[in-house]
DNA sequence: TCTTTAATATGACAAATATCATATTTTTAA
DNA sequence: TTAAAAATATGATATTTGTCATATTAAAGA
């Protein structure tokens, strides 16, 4: 069983706050887990009692909507943590959440974190500035969804992705997501996802190589994204 | 100066944990405003240094999009807390609060909020909890907005302004928005909404009268609502 | 009250996007 | 390795939605 105290994920999430003490009783009751690609971490409506902190791989948090197609709220990488909403409101979590590629995780259950809560205030205000900028960014999604085009979505979400999470050695975007992921992110049909890549590529703003994507003008798409 | 000790709205929000001393010293560090229709409490960029406590009255949350169009994000009506969010990260607010009826609200100082978190574990609960909840409703704003039509949207929507801040006498929805309004909450053209809402009008599940607007069919909107 | 301005309404049309069909390529698994 | 399945690609077309023009109505001021 690994350590907590040196972990060094741990840094970069809201338990950076805890004390030495309280990492050790950590490392004890946390169950390390390995995910495969396409796997299910959790799947919404589950009670998780817990959280998850992500010790490397990505995953994609969705949501299925009325008409049976899921969306893809957001992207979660190494460093962060899952569940915390759920946890917070005691509630099932709304979100179900997949792994893009191989992940380590490690689960938490609520009983402990719920301790830090009490016991450790910079935790707290920590979770509650994750769970903020988390608002944050759902409301600037939100205004986008709502008024820009298709078009102009998918040149942002394409530079997000390369600034978020970057590049591999040959310059294509790290996360490799589906043409139907793509699309499920910036919520449009998977033909008009696919049909716009072409365009971006015959424009010389991308390069297509099977599921791979290379950005070649970032600051031709910038303009197109507004 | 009114007392916040028996100021009945405070019970609906974060602060119903505070302790009768705590609401004394309050009641001293607040400021008690009258805010007309259509004023702007406070404006997207913003530093608020505090939070506002709705004691009366509606007003819309809204968000400049990068076409120059508003964007409704979000309605509060008295009981709720307004800035919250931005206090905790410590940043300008990103979102606009214009009143849409006449308000009272009260402003808490940010040293006084700040202290309630180190202090009052159960008040950093219920703003946690709040602030989670609206991300919730977030993501599920998301979703609609990226999976579902204009047309599911509007019942949608009307049907959120029935339950949520019901009705008058004459049965017509308690908020009165203008058609714009309408359009930059479901997030679409001000004529489009205008000619959908004529639909509707004529179908029956609706009916007009000038602002006022009246669900004459809530199943039939339901089930367009998906 | 009258005049001006803003809001609502509706038609005509254009643009964006979805859907359906089908071909091609890639991946998976037998 | 090969057959089957899934993903990607593209054309044709339908539908949705936005834009512009222009009435009509309602609201606000002088």
């Amino acid at each position: 069983m690994s350590k907590c105290e040196q972990c060094i994920v741990r840094e970069f999430s809201s338990l950076k706050a805890l004390t030495k003490d309280e990492l050790v009783k950590l490392s004890d009751c946390k169950t390390s887990h390995i995910i495969k690609k396409g796997e299910v971490i959790f799947e919404e409506g589950e009670n998780v009692n817990g959280i998850y902190c992500i010790k490397d791989g990505i995953c994609k948090l969705t949501k299925l909507s009325a008409n049976g197609k899921d969306h893809i709220v957001k992207l979660v990488t190494k460093g962060e943590l899952l569940g915390q909403r759920s946890m917070i409101s005691d509630e099932p979590v709304n979100l179900s959440a997949v792994a893009l590629e191989d992940m380590q995780v490690c689960f938490i259950p609520k009983s402990e974190v719920m301790g830090y809560f009490d016991k450790n205030n910079q935790f707290s205000m920590n979770v509650m500035k994750t769970i903020c900028g988390d608002l944050k960014d759902a409301d600037d999604h939100m205004v986008n969804l709502a008024q820009k085009t298709v078009k102009e979505r998918l040149a942002e979400t394409l530079l997000y992705l390369n600034d978020t999470f970057g590049k591999n050695e040959d310059n294509s975007l790290k996360v490799q997501l589906s043409r139907d992921e793509l699309a499920s992110m910036i919520g449009t049909a998977t033909e008009s996802c696919i049909r716009l890549l072409s365009d971006f590529n015959k424009l010389g703003l991308i390069e297509l190589n099977g599921k791979k994507i290379v950005l070649k003008d970032i600051n031709a798409l910038k303009k197109l994204a507004d």
